[in-house]
RNA sequence: GCGCGGGUGGCGAAACGGUAGACGCACUUGCCUUAGGAGCAAGCGGAGAAAUCCAUAGAGGUUCAAAUCCUCUCCCGCGCACCA
């Protein structure tokens, strides 16, 4: 509020309209009357675009800072929009990109109120005032390059003796630090950068108060350095590039010292408070309600709100229940006639000829719809035209989900007791390019229903994953102009379904938004894994399973159904591949080992599951005329036991240079004596004591040297 | 510009801070076969004869130990963009 130093209103802001009004004496209505008829050919769009600010001031008349109380000008800019908020800004160029790029433009002041915070807030810091130079000469930057322990390299800095001028400090910094004496004060910044920090040597937490000022080399006069004793040989003096001083200085306050002087010059970040009156020094963002309040304000949030247009001319969403009279006014069908239905009998190509000169024609798919027109006629008579338009289906898609309750439901929209028991959904999963704007609307309707008591929860979603795009075999987005469209059907005609379902869940994990490639060997060799599994079946035998076997089949078990859990279907599979590579292994394989098998399979390749559970005879509790689906079966129970040896991987100095097989009862001295024993471990050593040894029990053992 | 994701072999990928590359594709060699877009066996990040060394976009840092955590940079995808 403090840095408001001119204020917008948009063009078409309806106090503009008494300005110009006949009865109004301002000087130049003409010039302002202009420019609102100028702004009226843009669209809202075309003044969103970033370019060259323009604008025309009110002359004659002014406002009134609330909190200077100063007088200041008054302009029309169609940056500022009509439609959003009040129309009316305080102009805040210090602290605002675009309110800067103006007052630059037409020469307005710029009163900076919040100071720069950097570095880690510190107890009890000592304060000191320092400054921090920018020295030009061309285009390059006088810098100073320490060994990189000591800062790297760095612009001019220097602690202020007391009551000094910063300028003064700044010029004596430069001559006995680098020679250079021949200086012009361009820019001193009104605001002073404020950095914690633990001051090197003394380890004395400190705050700086830092001015940043602007020079000018005028010549390259030298005078001899002057340098403190532990500065002699430590650093050069070094002109660069600014764009390679930009690169290298990573101090916070010598890097916004560089972007105040010759970026945007605005500070947009948080700080304290200067020139602010009583609000001097408090942080800015937790001062903002008490300032609020001690000018009369109110504090008001404004939502970033838009029209949406939901019509579409398009045959895919809801058709419009509104008809036209031959007066062309519109009306709702009535209840009775609901639900008003998409008709079947379009054209979905766009027209091939264009419309006769002059006249307006309705190219919306629904439009070439002879039963919709008729449906319309037959209702409401004669002359009667319906809507052509069809909805937006981000409209329906908002909803859907409440509508799946209870869709057959002729009442109500949904139905009360289930979206209780439903809502929120758990897991919301789409594609990237989608989710964001589905998200925002379907949020935004869910809220609106809740505001109208109509749901029992204001946020739709709790999670949100978003998957991948499976793309053409090239890597490119499948399209039909470059021809990389894969249909899945032929896969499915060639390889069947279960393998196409398999590739799709080992192509990646399904909530990593990255993009998979389709690979036209993966479905094939997906059926190969297919072709294995119902060979297996080919090998039953009724013997018991052995703990190995035993141990395979609980491994997998716990896997599959946890990275399934997870979303993780690509591990899931890779589990089951694992196992069916241990049975393949087999002369012949127990058939409860089989029956467990189909069940994991099912969620992959329910088909041939469902296929080698009949011809198993099911779990053999049953006769085979009641055999339950194999998507019946619960998950086969996991018993790992755990194995009375671990391996042990031995690691000198973090590089692993053997591994033990030990009783997992062995204890740390143990370890150490068999990790010893290894001669690769003793090569590493070589001949040195380990200094520290870090034992994790049955993992790893990793000496220290 | 702002915001959100992501970057590991030739490819898709795996990896509670603890052996980088499981599983699969492609490729190489061999076996079997009248034949193979079938099957079986072995190999497969890079360098090296080997020991070993180097590798997870790049540069720093934390740690006994980093693909994984922190800082900065680069690249790719998506969304938004004069919204005060």
């Amino acid at each position: 509020m403090f840095g408001a130093t001119y204020v917008v209103l948009a063009p078409e802001h309806p106090l503009v309209r008494e300005i110009t009004s006949p009865k109004s004496e301002i000087p130049n209505k003409d010039q302002i009357e202009k420019y609102i008829n100028e702004t009226k050919k843009k669209t809202e769009r075309e003044r969103s675009e970033n370019k060259e600010k323009t604008g025309v001031r009110l002359e004659g008349i002014s406002a009134i800072n609330p909190a200077t109380k100063e007088e200041i000008p008054i302009f029309i800019a169609d940056y500022v929009l009509g439609s959003y908020g009040t129309g009316a800004i305080m102009a805040v160029p210090a602290h605002d990109e675009r309110d800067h790029e103006f007052a630059k433009k037409f020469n307005l002041p710029i009163q900076y109120v919040i100071d720069p915070v950097t570095g880690d807030k510190q107890e009890n810091p000592k304060h000191k005032n320092k400054i921090v130079a920018v020295v030009e000469r061309g285009g390059e930057l006088l810098t100073i390059r320490w060994p990189d322990e000591l800062g790297g390299r760095l612009l001019i800095g220097g602690t202020a003796n007391e009551e000094e001028d910063a300028s003064i400090t700044a010029e004596r910094e430069i001559r006995e630090e680098t020679g250079y004496s021949d200086l012009e004060l361009v820019e001193e910044a009104q605001e002073t950068g404020h950095h914690s920090y633990f001051a090197f040597s003394k380890k004395t937490p400190t705050i700086a108060h830092c001015r940043m000022l602007h020079f000018r080399l005028k010549s390259d006069t030298r005078v001899p350095q002057k340098l403190e004793e532990d500065e002699q040989g430590k650093f050069s003096v070094e002109w660069v590039s600014k764009e390679q001083a930009v690169r290298e200085i990573h101090d916070d306050l010598h890097q916004r010292a560089m972007e105040r002087f010759f970026g945007i010059g605005c500070y947009t970040g948080d700080g304290v408070l200067a020139r602010s009156g009583d609000f001097n020094g408090r942080a800015n963002r937790e001062a903002q309600r008490d300032i609020v309040n001690a000018i009369g304000g109110e504090m008001a949030t404004q939502y970033r709100l838009r029209d949406w247009l939901v019509s579409r001319q398009r045959y895919w969403g809801c058709p419009i229940p509104i008809v036209y009279d031959p007066e062309g006014k519109p009306h709702a069908v009535p209840a009775e006639h609901l639900p008003w239905l998409l008709p079947t009998d379009v054209d979905f190509l766009p027209k091939a000829d264009p419309p006769p000169a002059g006249k307006p024609i309705n190219q919306a798919p629904l439009a070439s719809s002879k039963e919709l027109k008729e449906r319309v006629t037959k209702i409401f008579g004669d002359g009667w035209t319906p809507e052509y338009d069809t909805l937006d289906t981000f409209v329906d898609s908002s909803w859907y989900f409440l509508r799946y309750l209870a869709p057959k439901d002729t009442h109500d929209f949904s139905d009360a007791a289930l979206m209780k028991k439903w809502l929120p959904i758990n897991r919301y999963s789409g594609g990237s390019e989608h989710t964001t704007m589905h998200v925002l609307y379907a949020r935004f309707f869910m809220k609106a229903l809740y505001d109208l008591a109509l749901v029992p929860v204001d946020e739709p979603f709790t999670e949100r994953y978003n998957r991948g795009l499976i793309m053409g075999p090239d890597g490119q987005k499948m399209s039909k102009s470059k021809g990389n469209v894969v249909n899945p059907d032929e896969f499915v005609e060639k390889y069947g379904a279960d393998a196409v379902r398999l590739y799709l869940a080992f192509i990646g994990p399904y909530n990593e938004p990255r993009s998979y490639p389709w690979s036209l060997d993966g479905v094939a060799s997906m059926r190969k894994f297919l072709d294995r599994v119902d060979r297996l079946f080919g090998k039953v035998n009724s013997g018991e399973i052995s703990d190995s076997l035993n141990q395979s089949l609980a491994r997998a078990s716990v896997k599959v159904a946890e990275d399934g859990d997870r979303f993780k279907f690509n591990t899931s599979v890779a589990a089951l591949m694992v196992l069916v590579n241990d049975l393949e292994a087999l002369e012949t394989i127990p058939k409860s080992a089989l029956t467990q098998l189909a069940i994991m399979l099912a969620p992959f390749a329910p088909h041939l599951a469902e296929h080698l559970w009949t011809k198993l005879g099911g779990d053999g509790s049953s006769t085979a005329l009641e055999v339950k689906s194999v998507h019946q079966q619960s998950w086969p129970a996991a018993s790992i036991t755990v194995a009375s040896e671990a391996e042990v991987v031995v690691q000198v100095a973090g590089r692993k240079r053997g591994s033990l097989r030990l009783p997992r009862e062995a204890g740390e001295a143990e370890v150490l004596a068999g990790a010893l024993k290894i001669p690769a471990v003793t090569a590493a050593l070589a001949g040195s004591e380990p200094k520290r040894v870090i034992y994790v029990p049955n993992k790893i053992i990793n000496l220290v040297v």
